[in-house]
DNA sequence: GTCTATAAGAAGATAGAC
DNA sequence: GTCTATCTTCTTATAGAC
């Protein structure tokens, strides 16, 4: 429940939903300030009144990615205590998202993929989305009562099939490609 | 067995070996064309004369990459007339290549990657490298009795799997990762 | 907090001498 | 085939009026 927001913050809001999507449809170096200028109906100025960089938007971007899988992790959490189910959550959100999959990528691959040959800087921010689903999948694996070395490593398998999934429908563009492999990730998590 | 190249073809594939290098290593828009022509060691209009335009050059990477990996490709098939140890010499190229795919990534994937959000007829061409190894591990599945749509799915799962490897072990830059997901694909191909 | 104007540099590409 | 000089456009970022 958040508090509701003043002009300003508001504005500062629209910026980082506009860049938000953006980056992803278009990647970050692939995004000029021009177009989020141009998408968010703001001028130049204004827009680094709120921000003193084009990196410092992208910061913001990655903070608000945060905050809404945290939200959805915690979801999860709600919707089901069994593990099993709760990693079948996981799995539901990429058949779930496959159209902008299969059109943008997965929002945190790219990303990280894009920041991580030149921006290593960015890259560690950005870095922390994986952290956040690979310490919850762990957790998962932990509550199936896998010791913890074992519980991360499963965790990081899971990510990397999910990955390697979404960068293949994406390169594909082909969303039965997609449908067809999460589906072989589901038989994976329910014969574990 | 190639014939001597002329002083133009050489120059010629100086500046694509080049080219193939700082696309990897930072990207297809992270390589400004100055930086071709510093590290060819030529000057701006000289590189002009054999390449019409940056896309041009990328265009030439592409073919020389679909070059070297054919050749690849026909070695492990002199090298194993057994299907799965074919597979394995895939995965074996993965663990083989660790150190740069954990700085770089995967060559294919992340250009792939980077060219699919707004470049698309180039990642048309790119594409055709992923159509390489998938047509490839396809015809190691149909040695070994699978039927042509079961045989290509195993293909790109298989795909999937190295890509998503060298994903993670990109953004985390961690070749024990890689090690350790790519013993995890062995085994998978060993119980086929 | 909003806006205009512009700086300063880097990008890809071209013309034409030698 | 090699080179210099330049054009045009686009980039991020800033200064300062209102």
């Amino acid at each position: 429940m958040s508090a509701a927001l003043s002009k300003g913050e508001r504005t500062r809001a629209d910026i980082v939903e506009c860049a938000r999507r953006l980056f992803y449809e278009h990647g970050y170096d692939g995004t000029s300030f021009s177009a989020i200028v141009e998408a968010s109906g703001l001028v130049r100025g204004n827009i680094y009144h709120y921000f003193k960089s084009k990196d410092d938007i992208l910061k913001a971007v990655v903070a608000q990615h945060l905050d809404e899988f945290s939200a959805l992790l915690a979801r999860w959490e709600r919707e089901s205590t069994d593990p099993k189910q709760r990693l079948l959550a996981f799995i539901d959100m990429v058949t779930g998202r496959r159209n902008d999959l299969v059109k943008y990528g997965c929002p945190i691959g790219t990303l990280n993929s894009e920041l991580a040959k030149d921006r290593r800087d960015l890259q560690q921010g950005a870095r922390a989305l994986f952290d956040l689903f690979r310490t919850w999948l762990a957790a998962r694996f932990t509550e199936m009562g896998q010791p913890p070395a074992a519980a991360d490593a499963l965790a990081l398998h899971l990510l990397g099939r999910a990955q390697g999934i979404a960068l293949i429908a994406h390169v594909y563009r082909d969303a039965k490609l997609l449908q067809q492999e999460t589906a072989v990730l589901q038989d994976w998590v329910k014969q574990l």
